[in-house]
RNA sequence: GGUGGGGUACUCAAGCGGCCAAAGAGGGCAGACUGUAAAUCUGCUGGCAAUAGCCUACGAGGGUUCGAAUCCUUCCCCCACCA
């Protein structure tokens, strides 16, 4: 069997590790662990990185844990980060711990007859020390001079808002709980992206100096779409795996219009394609840009992974109807068949034809407010229907499918449906 | 604790008594072009209202003034240096 090693540095998803003895160490199975941290109610499409990368293990026959960090997330990771963090309570914490936990369930393999994985939550360890106690046992092995040279803590101690105790002391939290899966079930290999590098080698530190033992830490490559920008946002918001918070069809769509330049990186982080189907892609790609053949490759894959056969059905379902020709023809049970996931709101029966649109446009959620839904039917991107209105435009009886369901559009691809019931 | 600097819209950043709903840039949204792309060009970007007008907004609260983001004062927060 080819080593994971090779593996991850084929598919772009291997940056740094921290001793190259990691390689003989994982000719044996072995135990290692992934955080996430539950500061949203579900994961992003970034996030899915680290879980292919953990499926890749998984897949070579290695015992993965996945870590929820019920706890750390109390405090919040100032890695990466710019600014201090908003504190989250705890309910909140406990919602996200919920969401994320689901999430993780559907990329890992939990039924593996050999190797299954495992869902912990470092709530269990690190909830239960005391501020002494953990100051005098874990605080006692950090050096300043580490700590304070990471790179997260310089960039932030040498910007404006500058950082408190409590994110500066974030790393101990991470470092233990390497110490806790060392020795609580063998784990001798913490994964995580780059920004993780300092919190990895916190806890292969603090696991040497007091276990004398090398355990090891290796990251990847942070995703960047090709401008260099965060991946995972897509018209401001943050695309998430939850299908109650990004439909299938916004999920399939963002993978569905990946830039020329990115998709082939794309497809070899988010699927487990072979080399010689990734090659043909990238041909088709290169002589056939206009038909994104492997746009929809990826879009395909990646949307049965994350929501399965019945996600990707709808999803492709809506595609092809809302972007293959007019709404009109549609009868209106089909339309909310095909928009099961597009946002709607429901009005009362005779409540809104003869309406203004943009006023209409604005109670559905689909603008702010009424001065930016009429600013948009300015600019010429509202539409009622298949017809695109004006300011003062009203809705008409035969904008509605069946006379009972209307579908309003910003520009090209945000939709929204009212129900007349 | 002392001294100095600072807190302006989604972000950065100008403004320092009226012409400020607040320059500029970035971001975002929309239009044209296109391949549901990239690049480019154009418009918009606090709310309500009919392009009048009104309301809310320049860390928070008081005050001076016909009039304050701009001046005074108290408080909160951040940064730097010193202790």
């Amino acid at each position: 069997m080819e080593s994971v090693l090779d593996i991850l540095k084929q598919r772009g998803l291997f940056d740094a590790v921290t001793s190259e003895e990691l390689a003989r160490t994982l000719r044996e199975p072995v135990t290692l662990y992934a955080g996430f941290d539950p500061s949203a109610p579900s994961l992003g499409v970034g996030n899915m990185v680290t879980l292919m990368v953990l499926s890749h293990f998984q897949r070579c026959g290695h015992r993965v844990v996945a870590l929820v960090g019920g706890a750390t997330g109390m405090i919040g990771d100032p890695s990466g980060k710019s600014a201090e963090r908003q504190l989250l309570g705890r309910e909140d914490i406990d919602r996200n711990v919920r969401g994320i936990t689901g999430n993780i369930s559907r990329f890992l393999d939990f039924e593996h007859p050999s190797a299954p994985a495992r869902l912990v939550n470092n709530e269990e360890w690190l909830g239960r020390f005391t501020f002494i106690e953990f100051l005098r046992d874990v605080g006692k092995h950090f050096r300043m001079g580490a700590m304070l040279s990471r790179d997260s803590v310089r960039a932030r101690l040498d910007s404006e808002g500058g950082m408190s105790f409590t994110e500066f002391s974030y790393a101990l939290l991470q470092a233990y709980d390497f110490l806790h899966l060392h020795d609580t079930c063998g784990c001798v290999l913490q994964v995580g992206g780059s920004d993780q590098w300092g919190n990895i080698t916190a806890g292969t530190d603090l696991v040497r100096r007091l276990r004398g033992r090398e355990v090891f830490g290796l990251t990847f490559p942070l995703l960047t779409d090709s401008a260099g920008q965060k991946f995972g946002k897509s018209e401001g918001n943050s695309v998430y795996l939850d299908a109650g918070m990004t439909s299938c069809y916004a999920f399939y769509q963002f993978f569905l219009r990946a830039a020329d330049s990115d998709v082939d990186r794309l497809l070899r982080v988010f699927t487990f394609l072979p080399e010689n189907e990734l090659a043909a892609l990238a041909e088709q790609t290169r002589t056939a840009p206009e038909k994104r053949e492997a746009q929809r490759t990826l879009a395909e894959e990646v949307t049965r992974m994350a929501h399965g056969r019945a996600g990707l059905e709808k999803a492709r379902r809506a595609s092809e109807v809302l972007f293959g020709g007019p709404v009109a023809g549609i009868a209106a049970d089909d339309a909310l068949e095909i928009f099961a996931h597009v946002p709607s709101t429901e009005a009362a029966r005779g409540g809104f034809v003869g309406r203004p649109v943009a006023e209409v446009a604005a109670e559905s959620g689909l603008c702010q407010s009424k001065s930016a839904a009429r600013r948009l039917a300015q600019s010429g991107g509202l539409y009622a229907g298949d017809r695109r209105v004006s300011q003062e435009d009203t809705v008409l009886e035969g904008d509605l499918l069946d006379g009972r369901l209307l579908v309003l559009r910003s520009g090209k691809k945000t939709f929204r449906l009212v129900k007349l019931v």
